[in-house]
DNA sequence: CAATTATTTTAAGCTAATCTTAAGACTAGA
DNA sequence: TCTAGTCTTAAGATTAGCTTAAAATAATTG
């Protein structure tokens, strides 16, 4: 997981990011709001730590401008600004939680961790036509017969189940599922795809699992 | 949209009630824990709130018991109960976020707001007469029947679309989504023109995809 | 901690779908 | 009616995705 933070104390910056390190995210700094605006544009983040005072561009109007082009990637305000007009104005703004300073990073990291909680959670069970995933034990079946998946498979597989109806596209799948906010093109999607296809035994007419030419693939109901 | 009160002091119980209410919520309450952990479970709520001491049942035992269930409905936590531990454990077992007594009600509604959110907006939607193209997935639509185009076919359709009104030279159009610069007379665009009309099933009278000969071509409101 | 085994990634040839070309049929306007 | 411009079709060129095997990592075990 991926985060950026737009800060200018070094200090608060450096114990953060220092933190969440710790906790095996990676975590960009910037310390004005400009190159803020700039990287989280520009680098799939999945989520975005403001400051509201930062030089050249305000917390909130990197909001507002990074909200009109993307409205999924999570924003949480942390500030010194504490006055409810405030508070009210970013979350009406597309920021998802507004924390004030002085904070406790312990609270920070689990806002966070809420913020990037999956909709579907453990043990619950997904499926689709024949497949049965619980995903607590992390298992496969299909027509209740275990499936043996590796990791990656396995998390390809329930991406887009947990996605299923809409398409995932390869940029999607490689920043959701192998965590690669670059650009990538090597063939490991398609490498995963065909173990999948060979171990759920997927032939023409049974495949749930539709490639979308040019833009990757999709899981549907049959 | 459906929330639960889980609170037991009659006084904020009502306040939050009467104020989401003329926010055209739909709002029921509980005064103890037993009776909101069962309104919960058994009436599709879109959100909880809960305090955290209640009667019977604690907000914190709700949202466990309530999360083995369910994980998607949004929880908040509205409690006096404000000591970092405590606001750590909630968040970890399934509340999505946790104001601390007292509260303002436009910060409340507000992060109620944030909750329910629709979160799916990321991308896109261009569209005119019977046509919709979802730009993220690269999806077009007519008549909500989805039509599968390859990619130029959907580059050229979407460049006429975003264009609509104003006329599309040929220069113009092998510039921007053939990305050839310099003079260039194949038929290519006609062929592509010709596929999209077949493929869209576009009959003169609801073409809108207009000829203007000598020139290019126009995508016009009908 | 080296050896073994399993998983993940890279790379390359192959296949099938898409893209382009080109040639003949058609159409609108002079 | 004639002609320039457009439409249509089908065949050849190109490219994206499939498949396989082997190389690189990571995990496990004696």
């Amino acid at each position: 997981m991926r985060l950026l933070i737009v800060e200018d104390e070094p200090g608060i910056a450096n114990f953060l990011k220092q933190g969440l390190e710790e906790e095996s995210y990676e975590v960009d700094l910037a310390d004005n709001g400009k190159t803020g605006l700039d990287l989280a544009l520009n680098n799939n983040y999945d989520l975005l730590l403001l400051d509201w005072i930062v030089p050249e561009l305000s917390g909130l109007e990197i909001t507002i401008k990074f909200r009109a082009q993307n409205t999924i990637t999570p924003i949480i305000f942390l500030t010194a600004k504490d006055t409810l007009q405030e508070t009210i104005t970013a979350l009406k703004q597309g920021a998802n939680d507004y924390v004030k300073k002085p904070f406790h990073f312990e609270e920070i990291l689990e806002r966070i961790k809420v913020q990037l909680r999956p909709k579907t959670a453990k043990n619950e069970l997904l499926m689709l036509n024949s497949i049965h995933i619980n995903l607590g034990s992390r298992q496969v079946f299909k027509n209740k017969k275990e499936i043996i998946l590796t990791q990656k498979e396995f998390d390809l597989l329930t991406y887009l189940i947990q996605n299923q109806g809409s398409i995932c596209t390869r940029i999607d799948i490689i920043k959701d599922v192998w965590d690669i906010h670059f650009e990538y093109n090597t063939g490991v999607i398609d490498v995963y795809i065909n173990a999948l296809r060979k171990k759920l035994n997927l032939q023409k007419e049974d495949d749930f699992i539709q490639t979308v030419r040019g833009v990757g693939y999709i899981a549907k109901e049959l």
